[in-house]
DNA sequence: GAATTATGTCAACATTGCTGACCTAATGGC
DNA sequence: GCCATTAGGTCAGCAATGTTGACATAATTC
């Protein structure tokens, strides 16, 4: 079992690599990929919400967000009820680059699933999901727009 | 098989934070657990191997090295048949630090394969495998002492 | 109207990666 | 033995991305 923690480095490393080449191209890293994947994944995410699901500070996640949105890849409005909560949306551009980022990581995943037969995917999905952290407050699930509600 | 994308990225991300919070109490990085990691794993690794395996620059590792050999968690001892090329090793005191992390990590694994039942183990490791790029060099291969023959 | 909340921003700093340039010591070819 | 090559170390400077701390602003709530 000892050895699964290489293999995962390896595998990670990997996988972020193929991705890395393509960001080169627009002046983006690593940083600018989270933030464009979770923004086009979970249109209308607000910032608190981004800052939760990445685990970095406002000061860091503005730097990246702000040449997103100086680059039109991101677009920010005001929340709907509440006009203090911006809302994050990914640009036409921005749609079209997380759309072929998104390719090339699945491109590996289907390569990779493709040697486990039927029960890769299953297996491979569960794994992953047994070695996340139990969410406490449910924050990093998909399709959330609701803000979370404080205890009131 | 979209969904695969963020799995993977929060399993890496909680999985290296378990590792991320012993390191702190000794000063260390990220970068320093990689290479104390695979410094115990491998004894009698080269600079040049390991710069392989890690593919960093030798100025970027000269900077973690020398604080761990600095702290007395690796030693370096000039190459058995070749002086120049050093070994690295991990003292008493990093093979214990290595433990240590690798205990920490090895328990998420733990818990998350009992979930999973008996396949988990084995299908784990075959999709990890199948999602690192295969290697040219196999200079990644765990166990390898003889240094790398160029033609001749 | 005042306190709270969501966010932005400035400044300074740490870690970890990079390139380029140059140095030393050991080895190997001849 | 001499010289080119190889393995590695080191200095300087820079970039990306993370951190804290302090303070500003606008919208909301009480």
């Amino acid at each position: 079992m000892y050895e699964l923690i290489e293999l995962f480095f390896f595998a990670y490393r990997d996988f972020v690599g193929d991705a890395d080449r393509l960001l080169e191209a627009y002046g983006f890293g690593r940083a600018h990929h989270r933030v464009l994947y979770f923004v086009s994944r979970r249109p209308g995410l607000t910032i608190a919400e981004l800052l939760e699901i990445l685990r970095i500070t406002k000061q860091s996640l503005n730097r990246v967000l702000r040449e997103l949105v100086d680059k039109s890849f991101v677009e920010i409005r005001a929340g709907a009820l509440d006009r203090r909560r911006r809302q994050l949306y990914a640009t036409p551009d921005g749609e079209r680059l997380a759309q072929r980022l998104a390719v090339v990581q699945t491109r590996r995943f289907a390569l990779a699933l493709e040697q486990l037969g039927d029960w890769g995917l299953p297996s491979a999905r569960s794994f992953l999901e047994a070695m996340i952290d139990p969410q406490k407050a449910s924050s990093d699930a998909a399709g959330r727009t609701e803000p979370a509600k404080r205890a009131s």
